[in-house]
DNA sequence: GTCTATACCTGGATAGAC
DNA sequence: GTCTATCCAGGTATAGAC
């Protein structure tokens, strides 16, 4: 009856499970693949490595989970938050909603999204091929978001949207690589990724007649 | 007399050496660092893995040229391009023209620029201090670019450069993960990151009275 | 300069006590 | 559910012949 943990169902064996796999993504995101052992992983969850095999019948289970949590991540979180918008929102602002929740996703969230960006490249590509659909659908959310938008005249009609997406992705998915929670706020990098992207950095065209 | 290799002055050593770095560069940009072995690099180079201490001291003197040359590659392709342009270059086509260097040095130059871009952030910290200097001065260069272009008022004075620069970089980075050279050429990609970055995606604002 | 052979160690994985 | 003990494969690195 003193259970403090609400719907914590069953049994504990959730919570190691859950040590073992919070470790391994601390591991995996900043040593990689190659680099993460279980002695390692076993050690920061706090037991012995043969341990682990009660709860994953093998390394490469441990990291399959990880990795597929990661993209489930993002893939949530900027599904829903496009969701949350009120029907008839303006494209802008769901491209908006969307930068910011990827980024909110990927630096605030955590160990996993970075995990899974940065090692899916160096994976067995028995791995890739599991998180495929996964990611593919990403890909595709983003896909008829910049589609629509373009196709409603509010993003330039000679862009390549799929090569558009790419690069935003791109700059937004580097951030794990350098961003540092002390020195500004994730809102600060999403805000100035957005009006970057929709105005860019040349000043706007003021016509002579304005000027002073 | 029949030396058909010009100025190949002296040992053959030079062309082991070379081919044990090549063999390298290649499987650590598409395995990482904890995932490649010395005999995968011998059996790439076409020798046997002791044969390679003939040449390196040990596996992390190898992984450290290759990482030091990929970013040397980088940094000089930018400067040079950069330091060939007409003096009095303008502001914006000196930014182009970095853009477009970074992006060829790292999709065509090849494995070195990748492995290094890639493996950078889970290599062991002894050698990120050791490529330090390097990396300092090719963000050093683009911040003053940068800096340069915003004094003069060819890019907008409202933006955080620094945060504008890893932005960029990391767009242009990010393509090592995705580009594939027979589906478009790199100018392609380098075009539309130019002009995205100058214009943004918005549609420029034309008054009404022009409407039609 | 490259080979073969091998030492040594670490990593993933298993077995069985508790 | 976790421990200890251990097996075995594969990794880096060395030694010495050629």
């Amino acid at each position: 009856m003193n259970d403090n943990l609400p719907a914590r169902r069953g049994r504990k064996s959730e919570i190691s499970r859950g040590q073992i796999l919070d470790a391994a993504a601390r591991m995996l995101r900043r040593q990689g693949y190659g680099n993460t052992t279980l002695r390692a992983i076993a050690d920061v969850a706090g037991i012995q490595a043969g341990s682990i095999y009660y709860h994953f019948a093998s390394k490469d289970e441990i990291m399959d989970a990880v990795l597929e949590r990661g993209v489930a991540a993002v893939y949530e979180a900027v599904h829903d938050q496009l969701a949350a918008l009120p029907v008839g929102t303006d494209h802008l602002k769901r491209i908006e909603t969307a930068v910011i929740a990827h980024l909110e996703a990927l630096l605030s969230h955590g160990d996993y999204t970075s995990a899974s960006i940065r090692t899916y490249g160096e994976v067995p590509a028995a791995f890739q091929q599991k998180a495929q659909p996964l990611r593919e659908a990403y890909v595709t959310l983003w896909q008829e978001l910049l589609g629509a938008a373009q196709r409603d005249g509010a993003i330039r009609a000679d862009l390549d949207t799929s090569l558009l997406r790419t690069l935003l992705l791109g700059s937004l998915n580097w951030c794990v690589e350098w961003y540092d929670p002390s020195q500004r706020p994730v809102r600060e990098v999403a805000a100035q990724a957005v009006d970057v992207l929709f105005r860019g950095v040349v000043p706007a065209y003021v016509p002579p007649s304005l000027k002073e």
